[in-house]
RNA sequence: GGGCGGUUAGCUCAGCUGGUUAGAGUGCCACGUUGACAUCGUGGAAGUCACUGGUUCAAGUCCAGUACCGCCCA
């Protein structure tokens, strides 16, 4: 065996061994009827994005998850893969050409679909490289990819299904439309913003010239398409008015007066210029009473034809127009100061313009029934519970879905317009003769369908939808699904209603959400604000076993947002290299030894032993039920914890005792070595879902020819193996060396200067234990003399420590030293114990918590009002001495 | 306007079903080149658990309200 090196160097080893994993198939899953099938599908991330750390969080529980499963024997498997990100992909490529001065227009539709694929041919793969940098252990032989020729097939089902059950339908209506994008998106694409703007009062003289109405509005600019002004019908102001006719200014129309119940009156003036086009509030009145719509602006954002001399002009620039002749004419009564909220396009931010167009919608309230229903039973289960709420409130007040985009690239709506009769033909594959009048003069449909409408069938297109594959069969529903709140409504919602749609089960049992990760101070990271941590860099600079386990530490219970900090992913590196070491420590020490599983029973263990056995086996009981429900943080704390303060901090060095000393007989050795072996082997396995790379790395050393810890079986809890009774006294037994230090830290004596030392056990027990260890228990104090005396009494000065229990260590320290700090110290710790002491007291005194409390309680509460006293006794013992 | 979350040590955060001398990481102070590790060891200091009421024998933990911060929806 070769001699490791004192640092841990993470790089060669994560390449190593992420490539072995991926060429032995250990990733790779197939149907096998013996097993119990684990599939998670990823939530495919955007074909234009670069790893960030909300990827490699989401990825790190993934893989956990799957690494754990696959360990625990079930039929694991990680579906990757990526999504073609509509309108995103669109405008990464069409910036692209227009760096070039291309439009996407100039080379035309065919062309430019192309270019994209050419384009994801390049970059695609991008981010699924940098995946395979966080060690996932997906199963790249079934990366998918939302666009591919399998999806694709899925979508046209699906759409063709919907329409043929009358489930999607084409209508004229108001829409959000980005004049950026050009395309109209869903109303969960568009993000409001509070924006500060202004409130315009403007006149609107009568016809008949003997009075005017003031309206308000946050944008003049519509009032060229403006068909009536509306009030409340309940509003006094104005009763008098409705019926009668005014005059548009600027334009001169002709408009009616009208009364509604959508009128708010308090808002501006309560009466309300109504623009059925460019409105959604106006639109609806619109259509209640019958008015028309008049257009005005276009889909670029700019003023219509018929507008006159505004024709032409960007929405905005007409706004300062209007509100300039407005002023002019004196039309324009004030302006105020406004906030409102505006709603962005989510790609690329433009203000959205509300147009009515002709699209595509699904009438969802059907999809959503079921939907619903699953998660109110329980078929689904949101982690933390707390989003069925977020869930529900969406779902039952759900509107329906506008899925046609007007974009190039995605997947193209399966219809096809006759010419002749204009017959809508709706197939999977492309007919060559309209089904009603045999016209083969068919066009299809120019738009593309929704991103999200095909991410939707993500956790059954995978695995082969719509054939009925033996892996839909076998690995359908799936397991667990890891995601952030931001894509509930996108993406979770609708693969539930999909899922339930077409494969009348639940696409998956249980949905995680996880927060969002921010910076130190909380701020979402942003490439503009400049506080992006890539997680790549921190790779380079920690590992990625690093790395990783901060994310895990990080997913705590409530599903709080991140804010990492690179200290936190420090501080992991460091813990890896403590792993690393104390592995090396016993890969040194254990050379001459062969661990065998089953040979616990020639060995004799001591209480050391047995405490530490005792440990591991509470530590694979914790993390295997916190892994169970998905407790992250937790269960990578338990391991922490575990490895650094108790088996480093404690057991190896009282190993190092019997293991150096030439007196110890073979067996004892043989011991220890084997519990060193024993326990590392169980942390290994413990740790290897959350640092795959360093836990596969040391097992090579520590249990060659034994195969790869990846698909090792999970440790198994040995209840056996747990004494409770032992592991309680040895803690306390641990408190004794602690209370020494303590000692000669505030005396400032080299911790390997030989002192006398008395212990004075509180008890019958603790005394037992101390006597058992006194050898051990004089090497870890450095004693040249250990008195173990139940009824010691200190004679002169002599320094001491108590501990939490009431036992004391008496140490002698000479002749001529200034005890007065000392004094004061102990002081302290004495009025500290009484003030908890009485606290106590005054518990135990009362009768309602006698009678009340559960008598297991009272019980625990006696126990500790007898060590406070017994510690105040002997805290005062010596200080009486000192003083 | 409706809903959700947060407020615990200097900083970042744990704390599930109420009973702990309220924890961790990091930072801080003191000491330390002991043969796994200075990416370390040993010891220590540090919190009126936002505020106000209530329920309870018992509240950081449950309930109500207040303040401030953040998010989602309209």
């Amino acid at each position: 065996m070769k001699d490791l090196p004192t640092k841990y160097d993470p790089k060669p080893v994560e390449e190593k061994w992420y490539q072995f994993w991926e060429e032995k198939g250990y990733f790779h899953a197939e149907v096998n009827s013996e097993k119990e099938p684990y599939c998670i599908v990823i939530p495919p991330p955007n074909i234009t994005g670069s790893l960030h750390m909300g990827h490699a969080l989401n990825s790190s529980l993934q893989d956990i998850l799957i690494r754990w499963k696959r360990m625990q024997g079930y039929n694991a498997l990680w579906i990757p893969g990526v999504d073609h990100a509509g309108i995103a992909a669109q405008n990464v490529v069409e910036k692209e050409l227009a760096t070039k001065g291309i439009s996407r227009n100039q080379i035309g539709r065919e062309k430019f679909v192309e270019r994209v694929w050419e384009w994801k041919k390049q970059y695609g793969d991008n981010i699924v490289h940098q995946l395979r940098k966080l060690g996932s252990s997906c199963d790249w032989s079934r990366q998918r990819f939302t666009l591919d020729e399998g999806c694709s097939r899925a979508v046209r089902e699906e759409f063709v299904r919907l329409y043929k059950e009358g489930l999607i339908y084409q209508a004229n209506y108001m829409i959000n439309w980005c004049p950026h994008c050009c395309t109209a998106l869903s109303d969960i694409e568009v993000e409001h913003e509070e924006t500060k703007g202004h409130l315009y009062y403007i006149n609107y003289p009568l016809e008949s010239g003997d009075d005017q109405i003031t309206v308000a509005t946050t944008r003049p600019e519509t009032m060229l398409g403006d068909v009536a002004v509306a009030v409340h019908p309940k509003d006094k102001r104005y009763r008098r008015l409705v019926g009668k006719q005014l005059v548009l200014p600027l334009v001169g129309r002709s408009l009616a007066i009208i009364a509604d119940e959508g009128v708010d009156a308090s808002f501006g003036t309560g009466a309300v210029k109504i623009t059925p086009a460019h409105d959604p509030n106006d639109f609806e009145i619109g259509i209640k009473q019958d008015l028309p719509q008049i257009v005005v602006i276009d889909e670029s954002g700019k003023m219509t034809a018929d507008t006159g001399r505004y024709a032409g002009l960007d929405r905005y620039l007409c706004r300062e127009e209007i509100i300039k002749d407005l002023r002019k004419e004196r039309y324009l009564v004030k302006v105020e100061d406004y906030l409102h909220s505006v709603g962005h396009c989510y790609r690329c931010h433009t203000v959205i313009e509300p147009l009515v167009s002709e699209q595509w919608f699904v009438k969802i309230k059907e999809l959503a029934r079921p939907a619903i229903k699953a998660v109110k039973r329980k078929k689904i289960k949101f982690v933390p519970g707390r989003w069925t709420k977020v869930y529900l409130n969406w779902m039952e007040n759900i509107k329906d879905w506008c899925i046609s985009r007007q974009i190039w690239w995605g997947h193209r709506l399966p219809v096809w317009h006759c010419q002749s009769c204009q017959h809508l033909n709706v197939s999977c594959s492309e007919p060559a003769n309209c089904e009603k009048c045999g016209s083969s003069d068919l066009e299809q449909d120019p738009n593309v369908l929704d991103t999200w409408f095909s991410s939707a069938l993500w956790p059954f297109s995978t695995l082969g939808w719509p054939e009925e594959t033996k892996d839909l069969k076998y690995f359908y529903p799936t397991a667990t699904l890891i995601t952030g709140y931001e894509i509930i409504y996108f993406w979770v919602a609708r693969m539930i209603m999909m899922g339930l749609k077409f494969r009348g089960d639940v696409p998956f049992k249980e949905v995680y959400i996880h927060g969002i990760v921010r910076d130190g101070q909380g701020r979402k990271m942003s490439k503009s604000l400049g506080n992006v941590i890539d997680p790549l860099e921190q790779i380079e600079k920690y590992g990625t076993d690093a790395l990783r386990l901060s994310l895990a530490q990080a997913a705590t219970l409530g599903g709080q947002d991140i804010f990492l900090n690179e200290e936190r992913v420090e501080g992991m590196r460091n813990f890896a290299n403590k792993l690393w070491n104390v592995s090396r420590f016993i890969l040194l020490n254990t050379k001459d030894f062969k661990f065998r599983k089953g040979e616990q029973k020639q060995l004799r263990f001591d209480e050391d032993d047995e405490y530490i056995l005792g440990r591991v086996n509470q530590v694979i009981k914790e993390m295997t039920d916190s892994l169970k429900s998905c407790r992250f943080s937790e269960s990578s704390q338990a391991i922490y914890e575990f490895l650094w303060h108790e088996f480093c901090d404690w057991y190896i060095e009282i190993s190092k005792l019997r293991l150096y000393d030439s007196e110890a007989v073979e067996e004892e050795k043989k011991t220890v070595q084997w519990v060193l072996q024993y326990v590392l082997r169980n942390v290994l396995k413990l740790l290897h879902p959350y640092m795959p790379f360093i836990t596969e790395e040391i097992w090579q050393y520590l249990a060659p020819g034994e195969g790869n810890i990846i698909v090792s079986s999970w440790p198994e809890f040995r209840r056996e193996m747990v004494n409770e009774e032992v592991i309680q006294k040895t803690r306390k037994k641990y408190e004794v060396i602690v209370a020494e230090r303590r000692i000669r830290s505030s005396w400032n004596i080299a911790p390997g200067r030989k002192l006398e030392h008395t212990i004075k056990p509180v008890n019958e027990e603790e005394k037992e234990v101390l006597e058992r260890s006194q050898g051990k228990l004089m090497k870890m104090l450095s004693s040249s003399m250990l008195t173990i005396d139940a009824s010691y009494e200190p004679e002169g000065r002599m320094g001491s420590e108590v501990t939490s229990s009431g036992t004391a260590v008496f140490v002698n320290l000479g002749e001529g030293l200034d005890f007065e700090k000392e004094v004061e110290r102990q002081e302290k710790e004495i009025a500290k114990i009484e003030k908890e002491l009485k606290k106590l007291e005054k518990k135990l005194n009362n009768k309602d918590f006698l009678e009340k409390a559960p008598r297991e309680i009272v019980k625990k509460e006696r126990s500790k009002k007898k060590e406070y006293e017994a510690k105040i006794s002997r805290l005062m013992e010596n200080l009486e001495k000192i003083k």
